[in-house]
DNA sequence: AAACTGACTTCTC
DNA sequence: GGAGAAGCCAGTT
């Protein structure tokens, strides 16, 4: 898949902004990328990212900050730990909004 | 090119 | 805040 749009381009550059302990939307992240609402199209490019360890996926959940998908291996399980283990703070098995959830917006 | 699918978001009950 | 339905965007077949 070498297929590289300018718009997953933007996406995965926006993505790899996230700084650690921190979490952000799929919503947030494609209007980073400048495209606002294509939250679901992110995801996509979440799931057959090529950067893996470049693009921190992990730290991309949903509006609510409930833990969606994770393709890499342990799921959501593995996703949650790798948020705990950077600082992210958990309440009742979502991400504290408001504390852990980044906006690439001042910067 | 058209249709389907998916790691989303928002509205309403 | 949880469950259900509709709307959105881009990629894949």
């Amino acid at each position: 898949m070498e297929k590289e749009t300018a718009f997953r381009g933007e996406v995965y550059k926006a993505a790899r902004r996230i700084p650690k302990g921190k979490v952000t939307t799929y919503g947030e992240l494609a209007r980073l990328a400048g495209r606002p609402g294509a939250a679901r199209a992110v995801g996509f490019f979440m799931k057959t990212n090529p950067y893996a360890p470049k693009v921190p996926c992990h730290r991309v959940v949903a509006s609510t900050g409930a833990l969606t998908g994770y393709s890499a291996r342990g799921g959501l399980k593995r996703k949650r730990a790798l948020l705990v283990r950077e600082g992210v703070k958990f309440e009742g098995g979502r991400v504290d909004m408001g504390t852990s959830l980044w906006k690439g917006n001042g910067n």
